[in-house]
DNA sequence: ACCCTTGTGTAACGGTGGTTACCGAGCAGC
DNA sequence: GCTGCTCGGTAACCACCGTTACACAAGGGT
């Protein structure tokens, strides 16, 4: 059943249209693998292209005026992204790069236009997306701006084993330290001390090449500021 | 003619409307003047309000798990913001306090649901307008995670000083230390040294409660990583 | 079994920025 | 004028994090 058809079924954006809607969407719509590291799209030769998410994680990124990468958002299965000003998806100067060996469906700016453009029941859908992306930003710059690297470490580790619910409880995250440092915006280095904390607290086990989430809930406690002085600052005064 | 109907029509998500219809508007939305400082919205006590800003500035920002406020957007006239999740303008948790002395138009949700929900011309602006959002909010991801702060100082007051073309050139920044602080994520502080190397350089002049910017250019250039070792990494090798 | 690449662990050094603690300077009200 | 407040300037101290530089371990390919 891994056809287009399937694909779709399982995007938000979709998720109004009747059956048959979707099945001529899918037919114009090819499906792709790409191998981890890929890069799917960058500003350097931007393409019109709606990318839909099957299977895998995408992360997307911006270049600083120091030639640093920094991550902008992390992307899952369901998850659309792309070029389409038409509808209002951007990439605003975003490279997108897959974390792991992903599979996605492409769809041409044509058949966006013509398929999704008019829909109303679409369109609103884009909307809920753009803005729990909105919140997912403003999540990231607060983590950015006051939390310390061990506690974005656990935040981002919390949200990688989040929207994995299928199988069995907690599937590794399958990362190497130098692609979360990434992710975390912070050096290899730092990350794999940081990582050895959490590991010695029992928060997770280290493998190579891959990271075991023992306690879901004590890396978010820990995310949250577990452990901290008691500094509660309400807001003036 | 500072009336009602004035205050919409310089507002981006209302230029498609007529002026009958911008009237119609007009005369439902109250104007309200709030004092330098005043908190317009807060998570703690959400009110289901459309505001409209006609004259100041405001500041949207989140309080992180440490109690640390984070700024998380900028607003100056012509922009809206609010809590009205039927047309997916949302404040996330944010809270929103005026920078300066300010004048806003407030809609409620029912003539919000009445008067704009509908209409197509509003709802593609305010797609535009959330796309502009987060456009900003990834220019603010990236100016934390890989600029000085004397880099972000400079960054934000050129945005300060760009949106004011009306009268002569400069008006002066009319915000203490304090509040850039703020602005920045940064300590008053180490604000205040910075805003002393600034000074140093000619950038800008200093005077008890603003800043007078002398070369918006300069200012940029420095803002963009002007002064720096030239190591271009131009991303992986 | 060998090498060689890739991923991981660790430590010293320096820079940036937060913390704390004062002090002086402008300004308002009396 | 004096008093008291807010705003601005400065410095010592320390935590965090990037940089550099190695050492080693785990696999993969031959």
């Amino acid at each position: 059943m891994h056809d287009t058809h399937y694909c779709l079924s399982e995007v938000d954006l979709f998720r109004d249209l009747s059956r048959k809607e979707m099945a001529e969407l899918g037919a114009r719509a090819p499906l792709r693998d790409v191998a981890a590291g890929q890069v799917l799209y960058s500003p350097q030769r931007p393409t019109e292209t709606l990318f839909i998410i099957k299977r895998g994680r995408v992360r997307l990124f911006q270049i600083g005026s120091t030639g640093q990468p920094v991550t902008t958002a992390l992307l899952g299965p369901g998850t659309v992204f792309g070029e389409v000003p038409l509808i209002g998806i951007r990439m605003g100067g975003n490279w997108a790069e897959a974390l792991e060996p992903s599979q996605l469906c492409l769809m041409s700016p044509h058949d966006v236009r013509e398929l999704l453009l008019a829909d109303p029941r679409i369109t609103r859908r884009i909307n809920e997306h753009m803005t729990a992306h909105i919140a997912e930003l403003e999540h990231r710059l607060t983590d950015m701006a006051c939390k310390t690297l061990p506690e974005r470490l656990a935040s981002t580790l919390w949200t990688l084993t989040k929207a994995t619910p299928p199988k069995e409880a907690s599937e590794p995250v399958r990362l190497t330290h130098q692609q979360l440092a990434g992710l975390v915006n912070a050096t290899r280095e730092r990350t794999t001390t940081a990582l050895g904390d959490l590991a010695e607290n029992g928060l997770i086990r280290l493998h190579r090449g891959k990271i075991t989430v023992t306690s879901r809930e004590r890396l978010l406690i820990f995310a949250e500021g577990g452990g901290r002085s008691p500094t509660d600052v309400p807001y003036r005064q």
